[in-house]
Order: C-alpha cells, then sequence, then structure tokens
RNA sequence: GUGGGCGUAGCUCAGUCGGUUAGAGCGCCUGGUUGUGGUCCAGGAGGCCGAGGGUUCGAAUCCCUUCGCUCACCCCA
C-alpha cells in the first residue's frame, strides 16, 4: 500500500448501505409484501430512477416539489430523480394507451427526496416504495381493496398494533370552503387542521389565530366543533358522517364525499378488514397535491414519532395530465425503508440467518479437486453451497462457518477421498458422520430439516 | 427550512477545574490444539482524541472557526 492519505469513506447523509445481514431480511420482508400484491392481482413493472424535469414538476405540490432532485445534463435538458413511483406510473400509462384496463401494477423501487434525514423517524434520502396502483376505474372497490391490501401486507410482515385512517379530500376541501377559506389558503387552513390528531383542538385554534391569512374570528369558532368531532376516536364512522351530514350537507363536495366515505367503509366490512385497525379521520388531508377524492394513511398510534408506513389515495387528474384524455387511478404506497425502522425498533425483525448451506472445506492443494466436484454435485442437488479457496487450517474454516451461521460443514480430505466418503458436521450439535459422496445431498437436506 | 445535543480504537464508551508514554469492554489477528468452530487461557495489532487556527512552558481537556453526525419540529414512505 502506498502511503497516500486515503480517501475517507462516508456516504450520503439520509442514505443506506444493507449488508447482506440486513439486505436478507429486507428481502424477505419485500416478497412477503410481493406475494400479497399478486394475490390481488397486481403485476410488476419498473420505470427508470429519472425523468424528464417537466413530467414530475408541478404534481406534488409547493412543498413537495423542494424535495425534488434535480439533474443537470447536456444540451440544455434538465432531469431529475424521481420523487416517487405513482407519477411515473402515470407517465408510463399515458405512453401504452393499449393496456387493458383496470390495469394494475406494482413497483418496487427506490426514490429519492431531498430531504433533512431523521433516521429515528425513518426518514431517507434514498428509500424504497412498494407501490401498487389500479389504473382505469372509477368504482370505490377499488380504493377499498387497496386499504385492504395494505392491511393484508402489514399483518404478513407481522405487524398488528397499526392503524389505517381515512377519509376524502372532498370532504375538508368542501368544510375548508365551508368556513370561507380561499383557493390561496386551502393548503394552509387544511394542513393546520390535520394536526388535530397530534396536538388537539386548542393547539389548532392557537395556530389559526397565529396565522395571517387565517386569522378570522368567526370561522375558527365554528371550526373547533369540527375539529373536536374528528380527533374524537371513540366516535364511530356512522356518527361522525351524520354530524357531517347534518352541519355541511347541502355542499356539494362535502356531500359527495359523504357518499365516498361511507361505500368504501362498507366495502372495507365486506373485505374481512378488522374494524380495530382502520377508521373514518375527516381531518385527514395528506400534503401530495395529485390526490382528487379518498385519502388514506397508516401509522403505528403507539409510536407517534415514526411517520406513516404506508400512503396514498385516488387521483383522478393526473394521468389525464399526459394522457390528453380522462383516466381514473388509485394506490398507495408502502414504505419498506421505514417499516424495516418500525420492526428494528419494535423488536419485531425476523432473524433469517444466511441463505448458504454448505461449507465445503479444502484440506490441501491435492484435495481441492474432490471438494470442487462434491460442491458441483450439492449444488445440483438445489443445495447452497461454498467453496473455501485457500488450504488454511480447518480451525479458520470452521470458525468462517460459524460466525456466517452456515449450518453444514463439509470436509474432504485424504482419507475421505481414499475412501470416496464425505465428512459432514451440524455445526448447531457439532454432531459428524461420514457418508459415501452420493449420499451426501440427501445427509445434507436432512440436517437442514431437523 | 427552524431549534437543541454530540464528535476519543472497527463498535459502545471512560478520561477533561490544562500536566509524563491516552484507557476499558466487545470485535479483529496469533498461539495453546499440524484433521474441527462456538467456551476458556496467553499474547498482539489498531488512535496526528473530527479538521484548522488561537491561548499556554505544556491542550483530548480552554477559546474561535469549520466539517460531520444526531434529536425534535415541519412534511412525508
Amino acid at each position: 500500500m502506498s502511503e497516500k492519505k486515503k480517501i475517507q469513506p462516508r456516504i450520503f447523509k439520509g442514505t443506506q448501505d444493507f449488508l447482506p445481514e440486513e439486505m436478507l431480511k429486507k428481502q424477505y420482508l419485500i416478497d412477503k409484501i410481493r406475494a400479497v400484491f399478486m394475490r390481488f392481482g397486481f403485476e410488476p413493472a419498473e420505470t427508470p430512477a429519472f425523468e424528464y424535469h417537466e413530467i414530475l414538476m408541478g404534481k406534488y405540490g409547493e412543498e413537495g416539489e423542494k424535495l425534488i432532485y434535480p439533474l443537470a445534463y447536456k444540451g440544455g435538458r434538465t432531469l431529475a430523480l424521481r420523487y416517487d413511483l405513482t407519477v411515473p406510473l402515470a407517465r408510463m400509462t399515458a405512453m401504452h394507451p393499449e393496456l387493458p384496463m383496470p390495469f394494475k401494477r406494482y413497483q418496487i423501487q427506490p426514490v429519492w427526496r431531498a430531504e433533512k434525514a431523521q433516521i429515528r423517524q425513518g426518514r431517507f434520502r434514498e428509500f424504497y416504495q412498494c407501490d401498487v396502483d389500479t389504473v382505469g376505474t372509477d368504482s370505490l372497490l377499488a380504493d377499498a381493496e387497496i386499504i385492504a391490501m395494505t392491511d393484508h401486507c402489514l399483518r404478513a410482515l407481522g405487524i398488528e398494533n397499526f392503524l389505517t385512517k381515512f377519509s376524502s379530500r372532498k370532504l375538508l376541501y368542501g368544510i375548508a370552503r365551508h368556513y370561507g377559506a380561499t383557493d390561496e389558503t386551502l393548503g394552509e387552513f387544511t394542513r393546520v387542521i390535520d394536526k388535530v390528531d397530534k396536538i388537539g383542538p386548542d393547539a389548532v385554534v392557537n395556530a389559526l389565530l397565529d396565522s395571517k391569512n387565517l386569522n378570522q374570528r368567526t370561522l375558527i369558532d365554528t371550526c373547533i366543533e369540527f375539529m373536536v368531532m374528528a380527533s374524537d376516536r371513540k366516535k364511530d364512522t356512522k356518527t361522525k358522517l351524520e354530524y357531517l351530514e347534518k352541519t355541511f350537507g347541502k355542499q356539494p363536495e362535502i356531500f359527495a364525499g359523504i357518499a365516498e366515505v361511507r361505500q368504501i367503509s362498507a366495502a372495507l366490512k365486506s373485505l374481512g378488514v378488522d374494524e380495530a385497525r382502520w377508521v373514518f379521520d375527516p381531518a385527514l388531508a395528506r400534503g401530495l397535491a395529485y390526490y382528487t377524492g379518498p385519502v388514506f394513511e397508516t401509522v403505528l398510534p403507539d409510536h407517534p414519532h415514526i411517520g406513516s408506513l404506508a400512503g396514498g389515495g385516488r387521483y383522478d387528474d393526473l394521468i389525464g395530465l399526459y394522457a390528453g384524455r380522462r383516466v381514473p387511478a388509485v394506490g398507495t404506497t408502502i414504505g419498506i425503508d421505514r417499516i424495516i425502522t418500525a420492526m428494528t425498533q419494535l423488536g419485531l425483525m425476523p432473524d433469517t440467518g444466511t441463505s448458504t448451506d454448505v461449507l465445503v472445506c479444502l484440506f490441501d492443494e491435492d484435495c481441492a479437486p474432490a471438494a470442487l466436484v462434491a460442491a458441483a454435485k450439492l449444488r445440483d442437488a438445489g443445495l447452497n453451497v461454498m467453496n473455501w479457496f485457500e488450504p488454511t487450517k480447518l480451525k479458520k474454516q470452521f470458525n468462517y462457518a460459524d460466525k456466517r451461521g452456515i449450518r453444514v460443514v463439509a470436509v474432504l480430505g485424504p482419507d475421505e477421498v481414499a475412501r470416496g466418503e464425505i465428512t459432514l458436521k451440524d455445526m448447531t450439535t457439532g454432531e459428524q458422520q461420514n457418508v459415501p459422496a452420493p449420499d451426501a445431498a440427501d445427509a445434507v437436506k436432512k440436517i437442514l430439516d431437523r
């Protein structure tokens, strides 16, 4: 080695390396989610990591757009790393009018956001999204299916104490307008109201009073009642809807929102989703600009510092921006990296161990051919097998197997080679056996099964 | 974007009213055991104390600057 100063090994804040031990767990979880997606008739798709800048701009709202990573590119063209998988889906769908509708696809790929990372909250600058969407239907059965599927996914991962909140964006928007909010103040109003669950009605009132745009005494006074109702988890969906109907029902937008919530609730019951794990929350806003109707978000109520595990909604106008005709769609995103954060903190991460079944030791150079032949035969039998490459002490080779958690070690020394045998050792029990070489695969499988 | 906390070995940290050669545990390497791991025993490697400047006879310790990490808020997956 030269004496030059080394380059400091480091990674960009908010990005992460996954060592094999962690990657095996992540893959295990993704496999579970993928299986649920396919169970509901969704199929995989992928899109590029970057898109033309104008494809992404103007879709997420002011807050989101600031977080898009732009990429300079020659010729004056500008690209950007994708911010989510929904907008690329919309673009892709518009490019393929031949797709049979409804188009049901899932997509599991990384996205990038120029946020301040917050590891304990599971917030990263690069993270995987497991996105599922149903394109081409107005039916709210699709929305309910998405919520039900999210429920299945999280339970398949072994998570139980989650809660999916849902509403229709039409409700909060309609209510805001009812209270005198304008197009300019709508966003701020809904964002403040959305916090009611976390900070309580009184704090929301203070926030409204502090705001330059929203500080209208009459507006705030009449809206307290709504917030108290909205933040009350004990009130059931029926009671909440009746209140909204009685108070705001004449507004066509609110009337439509109420109908959406009613239909989705009914479908969720039919789909058998446990009512302890979903709730109608009329204060739910959601930040992304493209949502037009139902919105949903899954959280861990007992661990509010961890952000939402999943979130989505209906976006009936987004694809039309690219297609030039109306194409309704609904979908959600499950944040697998955030789920890993949550499961780790809750002690729910499964121990997946190693994927390697057998280490075939190298006794000395003369025995190398026999070791290679033995490994090849074990692989033919469907086992995951690695060879040791250097004629080091067996102690070192066994030590390696132990550290990797490899269950079976195979030794082929001069004695075994002469007799046409292989010595197999079960590293968990320490038991050893000599078997004829052709029987080795079956013997290994027997060890793995016990 | 706003506001706190922290940077000492690969990891977790101790040490700081300024005072010789900077420590522990874990991990790593070697040997005890030339055909056998996890335990045990013995030994070893590994640190310009985040970086730069200042004060001082003397700085890991005090001051300034800077970089990095982290927590909370915001927003989200």
